[in-house]
DNA sequence: AAGGGTCACAACCGCCGCCCT
DNA sequence: GAGGGCGGCGGTTGTGACCCT
């Protein structure tokens, strides 16, 4: 099960590819498409499996694939749609042209490395960081989060649990794992414990009131099918790529007149934007002013370059 | 300069789901 | 409906480059 039959065979070759096997793929592709991946290998020329051509040429020859480092807004899409739709990296990569999904992997992967590694400066649990246990259902953290935002701009709270919000799909998919890091059951703590409280603070930020969470707006991320068209209206050209001597503050880049190249953030609607988080960006780690409050939550904590 | 550690990225592996027979 | 082929996806590993001591 699973194993393709092109993968059986004895002559495959595997590891890097040599420039020469790229070339052959590329102009394969390039005067054929690839119809039947299975068939490109022995029609190219190519001694390996169809699978791994497939991974090649998705990966790395396509000629839209976008090389380099990730903008700012790219991380902070990265982010964002991490937060709702979780390690569907396939999800998340259909929203940033010209990126794939191993690539955005990559860098998620090497962001948590990196959050592992960083030595937890917080041992106390706040209470939004209780919710994310896994008792909770997603309804509830949405529930709580959101009218702990309403209640802090003196709105009136909406009901959230409609019929909507009874899927059974989850919504932070962080949360079972890092709850359990949060338990009070585990007193030692994790080294993850930071991560979570990124999370959080990712949920619980002032997003969520700036775009007001309505059903509508929140469908996107409780239908697993459905992702908002985030990046549709914004072209590749508008990505702002980090240039040799801009500062990424704690990986959150910043321009230099600090202003983001995405315009109205009201035009990206149920988009969880970085921009319109207010606070300190500056320094390391995370600064949970108020316990109670994680409207005034700093994030800074971002993978830094 | 050399060796070890770390990081980024390419590639592989195994599983799932769809489609066709 | 069952089984096989295949594309797609996420997790994991391998490897080369770079950095630090």
């Amino acid at each position: 099960m699973g194993q393709h039959s092109c993968c059986n065979q004895q002559k495959v070759k595997r590891g890097l590819w040599s420039p020469e096997e790229d070339e052959k793929l590329i102009r394969y592709i390039t005067t054929h498409g690839y119809g039947c991946w299975s068939e490109v290998p022995e029609k190219a020329g190519l001694q390996r499996c169809g699978k791994s051509c497939r991974l090649r040429w998705i990966n790395y020859l396509r000629p839209d694939i976008r090389r380099g480092r990730f903008s700012a807004e790219e991380e902070k899409l990265i982010i964002s749609l991490h937060a709702i739709v979780g390690n569907r990296w396939a999800h998340i990569a259909s929203h940033l042209p010209g990126r794939t999904d191993n690539e955005i992997k990559n860098y998620w992967n090497s962001w948590i490395k990196k959050k592992i590694k960083k030595p937890s400066t917080q041992s106390s649990a706040t209470p939004t960081q209780n919710l994310f246990q896994p008792g909770y259902s997603s309804t509830d953290q949405l529930d709580v989060i959101i009218n702990q935002n309403l209640a802090h701009q003196n709105l009136t709270p909406k009901p959230v649990s409609d019929s909507i919000f009874l899927s059974q799909s989850p919504f932070f998919t962080f949360d079972a794992s890092l709850g359990s890091s949060c338990d009070s059951s585990n007193p030692s703590g994790s080294v993850r414990d930071d991560l979570a409280q990124d999370v959080q603070a990712l949920n619980s930020c002032k997003i969520w009131s700036n775009n007001i969470p309505t059903s509508a707006n929140f469908a996107s991320a409780i239908d697993p099918n459905y992702l908002p068209p985030l990046v549709d209206s914004m072209s590749i050209g508008n990505l702002v790529t980090m240039e040799e001597g801009e500062t990424s503050v704690g990986g959150c880049y910043e321009k230099q007149q600090g202003e983001t190249d995405w315009g109205d953030p009201q035009n990206y609607n149920g988009l969880l934007m970085w921009d319109q988080m207010q606070g300190d960006l500056g320094g390391e780690g995370i600064q949970v002013q108020d316990a109670s409050s994680a409207l005034d939550t700093t994030l800074s904590s971002f993978p830094s370059r």
